[in-house]
DNA sequence: TACAACTCCCCTGGTTAAGC
DNA sequence: GCTTAACCAGGGGAGTTGTA
């Protein structure tokens, strides 16, 4: 049975859909048809699915307060054994996952390239590392739409106000390689993404009549190149089949405790302002509840435990 | 020195879903 | 149907860097 993948379906839902940068719509075609690349890439993959040893969920939320990420997609152990059928032609079924094996994250710099891009490198960097904090053995990847038409219409612009690229193709070209840069776990358990993915497309948001093209030649990702959408779907199925379905899952709780100190003092600082700020707000609206105090104590002794840690390694050896 | 281009930070406001 | 809150990427503007 043909297949046709991921960024060749995005660039027809465009033609189809209006793009609008407030609609979280895009993203979540662009994941649901990545999920169905895994399901069709991976024997694997497609076997846990049904036997029901994996779900996926959208728009999944992890961690709470500043250190929280809405994922666009994960896929992870189901929390209760599956009971639905399975409705539609995807292979998996949709459930709360027990824990995050996966997380997938798109996004899109469609125009004002100069800005976005930099915005969307942050937002790849924060949920990766986000993504580590709350399930270390998460497989993270994401997605990014790049858009390469000379002419754009934002819907967030004045009627009539179409936005003109005079050097589309290089802003393109220094797009891709900025999410090529990113720093890459490499099959390690480590913050960093595991994969970015960056399909070119040439859609206008216009209604003139010209359909959306997926743009397959230079400056968008070329075969061999760890940003092109089948490498990046390659590397994701390696990494999460190795970690996950086939290989020797990694003891993440020795992982977590040889943790980088630095990464572990600022989480630790961030977590104990959090607490701090909730017992202040506490006194000030006299409404101070004891297991909020209780929770400030204990995060107090975990940053003094991570300073005697950095104290041990760095003033006594 | 002046101007353009770029970077960074933060805000904006339309879309969407959930709750009532 | 209305309200509310969260999400999302574009947009504004100040500061920085590059270059003629």
């Amino acid at each position: 049975m043909d297949h046709t993948y991921g960024d060749e379906r995005i660039a027809e839902w465009l033609s189809e859909n209006q793009y609008h940068p407030r609609s979280p719509k895009h993203g979540s075609a662009a994941c649901m048809f990545f999920l169905d690349d895994l399901l069709h890439e991976s024997e694997r993959f497609q076997e846990a699915a049904k036997n029901g040893d994996i779900v996926y969920q959208e728009d999944y939320t992890v961690g709470s307060g500043e250190s929280r990420w809405n994922t666009d997609l994960v896929v992870g152990p189901p929390e209760e054994p599956i009971q639905m059928e399975i409705e539609n032609d995807r292979t998996i079924a949709e459930g709360e996952p027990e824990a995050v094996w996966l997380a997938i994250d798109a996004k899109s710099v469609m125009t004002e390239h100069g800005k976005a891009r930099r915005n969307r490198q942050r937002d790849i960097n924060s949920f990766a590392d986000i993504m580590h904090r709350h399930h270390p053995g998460a497989v993270t990847g994401g997605l990014i739409l790049v858009n390469i038409a000379d002419r754009f219409r934002s819907p967030l612009r004045d009627e009539g106000d179409v936005t003109e690229h005079d050097r589309i193709k290089s802003l393109v070209e220094e797009t891709v390689e900025i999410f090529r840069d990113i720093d890459r776990a490499k099959g390690k358990v480590s913050p960093n993404v595991d994969g970015v993915g960056v399909t070119v497309v040439d859609h206008t948001n216009l209604e003139d009549g010209r359909s959306t093209e997926l743009v397959t030649e230079p400056p968008a990702p070329q075969s061999g190149d760890v940003v092109e959408y089948h490498e990046f779907l390659e590397i994701i199925l390696e990494t999460f089949e190795e970690r996950w379905l086939t290989g020797e899952t990694p003891d993440f709780e020795s992982l977590s405790e040889n943790v980088d100190l630095r990464s572990a003092l600022d989480r630790q600082i961030v977590e104990l302002a959090a607490v701090a700020n909730e017992v202040g707000e506490g006194v000030q609206e006299d409404n101070l509840d004891e297991t909020v105090l209780s929770r400030l104590r204990n995060e107090l002794e975990e940053t003094e435990a991570v300073v005697e840690r950095i104290a041990d390694e760095n003033l006594y050896n």
